[in-house]
DNA sequence: GCACAAGATTGGCATAGACCAATGGCGTTG
DNA sequence: CAACGCCATTGGTCTATGCCAATCTTGTGC
């Protein structure tokens, strides 16, 4: 219950302001002035700058490169449909989608796979992990469990072309309905890595229960998405 | 395959990991040690665990007061579903929603607001701007555009206790499908003011357009939540 | 006993600078 | 001419420090 409506502008915040305004309009790629240069210019240090530049890189407006520069990031931004295809999804709108196996190999089920998944603890499941590239740009980390062994996998994966084709084609599982949660987190060092972004940038964390019409949860997915190139979009039809 | 191979962990990111341990366990509220003690304990500079700080209290673990302290953050997660009144939803889950109601008007749709919903641009549409509050805290920030205008709609709107009662009790209209967009966004000023939380804090940006029936647009919604405090859960039935 | 002012404490913002690491240009060398 | 290596440039991390703002404690005066 204190005095509100006094904004109290921080000097990066407006710093922040103007350089979105400074680069709008600009060409992708374009090098904007070095950090030591923009501070001699705003009056003001090198930490300020950056902190106005880190926020603009995590909300995807700029990115930058060590011994190269700072630069005026493409506007791409990607749409995820649920119970579509990524694949599929990505090429309607005009781009070019691919997928980078991590690891495909049996594994013991801990405690929070398999309360999920409705099995006992340590009991084998698969383990398919994978990048989700656009454009040949990394934009998702995936970690998906599927209930016992599957044999033959990694070739019908790789005929079928997607998770979901596969495990309907070759092995007559058919996905009858998923509940997805989402939830923001921030990049560690393993996501920086993977997806190629900076520490503490904010992520969307995808959780994925897939059930088949009998209720059976077939598949639990951990994904995690760029949360400065992805758009999460769910469609409900109300069973009226 | 905790510590991996050469990433050079930043200095920040091993204090937030370690500080992170130290609060596991403890109670949500209690005051973990100041920045200028933590720095000394630790052999580093204030900065650097500002830094550390600042990450786990945008990740909801951490709070803190200016003249007061740094805190231990109580885990609150609210699953917000589709199709499913937020005010029902919370009760379900023993919490105590609430609603405040910051403006409530008749306005004419810009570009934006009209092409969503359909209608010629200047077009009269009823403007609800309120925020969302679970325990008496701000959870989200909600700006709701409805077609034409809604007589009594303030006094129906008190007595239903929630939009879509209020819609459907008392005008007819009935939401027959939603489509939910979900991306992340940084806080800013007013984010800051509305919401209680810190600059440059990750949010939820939810986009929501509701049709009835016959596929007419009723409601185009753009709701602000907090990253730390919220999972947006959606379900969906494959049509097989 | 109470109200209020002053000071101590704590987080919020910003500065200036040091050193490291990656990149890219340029000159030397084979 | 190509390959290599040095080095200037640029971002990445961290230190040390100062002052401001909000909060809480304490002491003083009535």
């Amino acid at each position: 219950m204190s005095t509100d409506a006094a904004p109290a502008m921080p000097k990066y915040y407006i710093l922040k302001t103007e350089l979105l305004a400074s680069i709008a309009g600009e060409q992708p790629g374009t090098l904007i002035p070095t950090e030591r240069a923009l501070a001699e210019k705003y009056k003001t240090s090198r930490t300020t700058v950056r902190q106005a530049i880190s926020e603009l890189v995590a909300e995807g407006k700029l990115g930058r490169i060590q011994g190269h520069g700072t630069f005026v990031a493409p506007p791409k931004i990607t749409h995820v449909r649920q119970l579509t295809s990524f694949s599929d999804d990505a090429r309607s709108q005009g781009l070019r989608p691919d997928s980078q196996l991590l690891s495909l190999a049996m594994a013991k089920a801990d405690i929070d796979v398999a309360a999920h998944l409705g099995l006992d603890d340590g009991a084998v499941v698969t383990r398919l992990e994978r990048i989700r590239l656009i454009d040949g740009e990394p934009l998702a980390h995936e970690i998906a469990y599927l209930p016992g062994k599957l044999p033959r996998f990694k070739a019908n994966l790789e005929k079928a072309g997607s998770l979901y084709a596969a495990l309907a084609d070759m092995y007559g599982i058919h996905i009858s309905d998923v509940e997805d949660t989402v939830e923001t987190a921030l990049a560690g060092p393993e996501d920086v890595r993977l997806l190629g972004i900076e520490m503490g940038a904010p992520l969307l964390v995808v959780h994925r229960l897939a059930r088949d019409a009998a209720g059976v949860p077939v598949e639990w997915t951990r994904s995690t998405f760029r949360g400065d190139r992805f758009r999460f979009v769910s469609r409900v039809k109300s069973a009226v």
